[in-house]
DNA sequence: TTCATACTTCGACGGTAGCCGAAGCATCTG
DNA sequence: CAGATGCTTCGGCTACCGTCGAAGTATGAA
């Protein structure tokens, strides 16, 4: 009965343990197996199998096949944002899967959302774009301005490639860990390639963190100075 | 295993249809008792408890007793954001309920969220607020200027009591059927009150819509113009 | 073609969670 | 106090969903 939209479906397919395993592994942005999937979850292949056509059912997930394996990856930009909700949301009422462990701290500074940059370094980026004016926000919208695309030239990022698609390249997202909302969208996702090529930073294997170089840390903090 | 905030408790909570029935209902605002909630979920009395408890360990309700009542609603603003935005996306991947009902336009149009107006005329609101100056965004924030202070007096608005809680007097919440942002917060909450205080609309008994008299939607058009 | 790898489908099992009837508290009314 | 109302707790039933072993399909390698 009743009408609107049907909430306790999305609740259902994020609900079981294995397949919230599953998403917030793929919440690392790259594309992963059914085989690593499982391994993530700690289920074996079958079950992994059915639980993935089940979020693919729900459009929560994507699956592109190539050669003899396939990828599965978040479907789009809105779900990850969806999951940074819940996540801030859970973790607003204390509900931890754990007890916050040595890596916490590690992923309260920066980690990986999706495809950007997230945590207390995320933030302090889109602060610090913000208040050189590279980007202004109205409402929810994050709007690059003309002066802004300057800037990002001489950071040297080619905007060319970043509007080309559907995708914003400005979006804000809602950090779980500090609250407040960093970059997302394809400029988002430009700048964290960016640090990562440059070898700022890398990405750990295991978990969601991004573990800055000490040289790349320098660097960063400089090209997004706050006040 | 793993670290970070366990979604799969929230999802369980609301992966249940009874009690995202009962969710739904809540959104309305309004604190609901048991026997109500039970109705609205379609079970009985003894199930419906149940699931409260449920909820309220979860901290997704709160309970308040008052004599032989307990009336139920949402914990908080969070929540109601929360909720409408997993009915955002739910809805963006076509899992509704059912088929869109002769309900569904007057819901688009103006509903309730939480204790404030969203939809159409929730959303025009915010917008108009917005060009006038009333209000202006800093990322996700929304601030209340001081001309804005004005503004809101000479409606009548008494900005007082609005401050004194630790809630924010203005706060964005997005839409699910606009896909855009419509204005929460203690202010958001008044203003609602205000146009149900001056007969401008009442609260269908049955749903969350909010049904404008037509001398009143002339007065919150004209209060509230675009361009 | 044959074998290996990656994954899906089928079938059966088991645990859990939702469900309700009945009984037990708590609170208001008379 | 007795009776009514609102709600919770208990106990038992049932159905569903997650789980895995085994078998089946698809792709690539030898």
């Amino acid at each position: 009965m009743k009408e609107g939209p049907d909430i306790a479906r999305i609740g259902t397919l994020i609900g079981d343990p294995a397949r919230a395993n599953m998403l917030t592994a793929l919440m690392g942005g790259q594309a992963l197996t059914a085989t690593e999937l499982a391994q993530a979850a700690g289920v074996t292949l079958q079950t992994a199998s059915s639980h993935l056509s089940k979020l693919e059912d729900g459009s929560l997930v994507s699956q592109r096949k190539q050669g003899r394996h396939r990828y599965f990856a978040l479907a789009d930009a809105a779900t990850g944002s969806l999951l940074e909700a819940i996540m801030g949301f859970a973790a607003s009422r204390g509900h931890l899967r754990h007890r916050p462990g040595p890596r916490d701290p590690a992923l309260r500074k920066a980690r990986i959302c999706y495809d950007h940059l997230a945590g207390d370094y995320g933030v302090r980026m889109l602060d610090s774009l913000m208040q050189r004016g590279t980007i202004v926000s109205e409402g929810d919208d994050l709007t690059l301005t003309e002066k802004g695309r300057l800037d990002l030239r001489e950071i040297g990022i080619d905007l060319e490639p970043l509007s080309s698609s559907r995708r914003p390249i400005c979006k804000s997202c809602l950090d779980w860990s500090e609250r407040r909302s960093h970059l997302a969208g394809t400029l988002g996702k430009a700048l964290l390639s960016r640090f990562l090529d440059e070898g700022w930073a890398r990405r750990s294997d295991d978990s969601r963190a991004i573990r800055f170089t000490k040289a790349g840390e320098s660097q960063f903090l400089a090209l997004f100075p706050l006040e």
